[in-house]
DNA sequence: ACATACGGGACCTCCCGTTGCT
DNA sequence: AGCAACGGGAGGTCCCGTATGT
């Protein structure tokens, strides 16, 4: 039955481009040419346009993103650790794609105005589920329910920043620093 | 001879549009319909094309965001508590804006490839503007200039982080959080 | 699926404009509104661009003379009467036009330059066209290939001349007077 | 007094780019560019646009012409090979230039509808003052006043379609043969 | 004589979406 | 599912001309 892969490889060719230079560089034609996948396709598999792809390549960016806060998780004893471990994991994605990959929902997230509601609750839907999966994390590890959101947020927005200031300084030290303090400060407040 | 306001309005436009919408998705035409400017004198203005107008508009927007770090500072006795009310000035002008003007760099930071060698270099040149900026008040404050550098690259990946997810998710929750946490953090770095 | 008669059409007008103003003095705008073609399957028909249809133009342009030509050798017994009236075709078909249409190929054979390779190639071939049945002609009427060919060259370049001399002078005495001197050219070379 | 150096580098200027590339083809800025000189002049010295500019350049391409024309009246005994040796220099500037430079009036001459009343003016000025040249010169060889005038235009004739074909096959082969067989011709009809 | 600022508009390219045929 | 022709319109660039001030 094999679902599609065309469909598939829309989605992947979008995430990787939207990712790179923005929703709005990147054209159909583009997209086709660099996934090649068949014109004629396009509009059977998103019908609401490339704004649906948008959607579509964002929710898979940020799965992505959530198996690899998962991933450190798993991998770590402590929260902190893991924070460090993401930024680090984070850092070489970047390093490796030529400071080109940042994250793979702020470039969209910024160029989404309000207006465009599917696109912008995409993106919104996509950190809120990073801030909840570190927020389960910090109350097992014994933060308050509600401090656990805070310090959550906190991290998220960090490493978002941390993100975007080391593809703009195309140098992975934003990322050490910010992993390093956010280690620390979220140590101070959970019990190992 | 004037002075030229036209210029200066079309990067005035620019770099409100720029900043809510992204560079790609703002047209040239939106620009002149938005700044009430002359069609004719988009290309005499800037031979260089969109791109330098977009350079113009980062170094206005990022001398803005200059300015607001600069007041900040000198309005506050410690570099903890300017920060705070940086992120404080920030959070409010996000939300009178509807969520819509986030950080005047970031989105256009995102949306450039290396490739746009001028575009990115401008959008590098603002977050290191910011980040000496603050470095400098650190070091005057005590932190060892190492560490001042440091710190502020932390800060302002931080507070730009912030203002992402605050922008995403219609809220200023995330800046109120991370202007307390940095300024925790740096008042256990730098003596009062 | 109606073959695509928009294609064609754009071709003939592409044909009449180039020959009467030139390729660069020829918009698309025009052209589309000349022909009444769509303006947006321009780029699906000729993704090449204006260059494409530039070729194309000049090689219905070309056919259409090869036809001439081909016409003038079937209608008369000598090569040098084929001309004499090939001459007297083409004056006519330029009065005709108000001195408007002249050679086909010509004017876009000077403005190309060598960069523009495609084009240029359309224009040498199309005369190489006409210079080829001319020596065919002329080798069948008894000159030794060589000179068939040498003369087949004077004849399209002295026709060429007249028309352009004709179309410049708003006259047909050039095309008559270079049509009766190549007759008697010929005749002295090949046997009747 | 010096008369404007600068009117003069611009008419060169044009008339060597609309001789190569055409008129429609050049813009006021290449123009200016290329022949650096001061674009606040321009319509100073040509308060008739680029069409003023156009006529001055055939006029000084045609002055050319009648020159080279008369300097091989001038070295050769015999009208014949005074036009034999035209198109061996014609064939010499061409080849010379990389075949991109042919005639400098019939390029414009092609791009030139009737509507543009003085544009085409001065391309048939250039081209009759080549005729008259030559047809002095066969009338003083011995031809009657008006076989001396036909004889004239077909010379100039199949000199401008052999430049034509010559530039358009980057060949100097049509120059050379038209050259050989014009002058065969023309020592037919008058006397040494 | 020259320069700079300016202005409206046209340049070609290409986008995104639809349609009807395989 | 896939395709290819199509269609309107907007994309950024740059043109040509004028106005105003040296």
């Amino acid at each position: 039955m094999q679902e599609s892969t065309t469909r598939d490889r829309m989605i992947d060719t979008a995430a990787r481009l939207f990712r790179r230079r923005g929703f709005h560089a990147t054209s159909w034609r583009t997209l086709v040419e660099e996934g090649e996948t068949p014109w004629g396709s396009a509009h059977h598999h998103f019908p609401g346009g490339k704004e649906q792809l948008g959607v579509a390549a964002i929710e898979r960016g940020a799965a992505a993103m959530s198996a690899t806060i998962a991933a450190a998780l798993a991998a770590h004893r402590t929260v902190p650790e893991a924070v460090r471990a993401w930024c680090r994991v984070a850092a070489e994605a970047l390093a490796a794609s030529g400071f080109r990959d940042g994250c793979p929902v702020a470039t969209v997230a910024l160029e989404t105005t309000p207006e465009s509601k599917r696109l912008s609750a995409a993106c919104q839907a996509a950190f809120e589920g990073w801030c909840a999966a570190l927020a389960a994390a910090l109350h097992a590890a014994g933060a308050k329910r509600k401090r656990a959101g805070e310090l959550a947020t906190i991290v998220v927005a960090s490493v978002e920043g941390a993100l975007l200031l080391a593809r703009a300084s195309r140098s992975t030290a934003p990322l050490t620093l910010v992993g390093e303090q956010l280690a620390t400060t979220l140590a101070a407040e959970v019990a190992s």
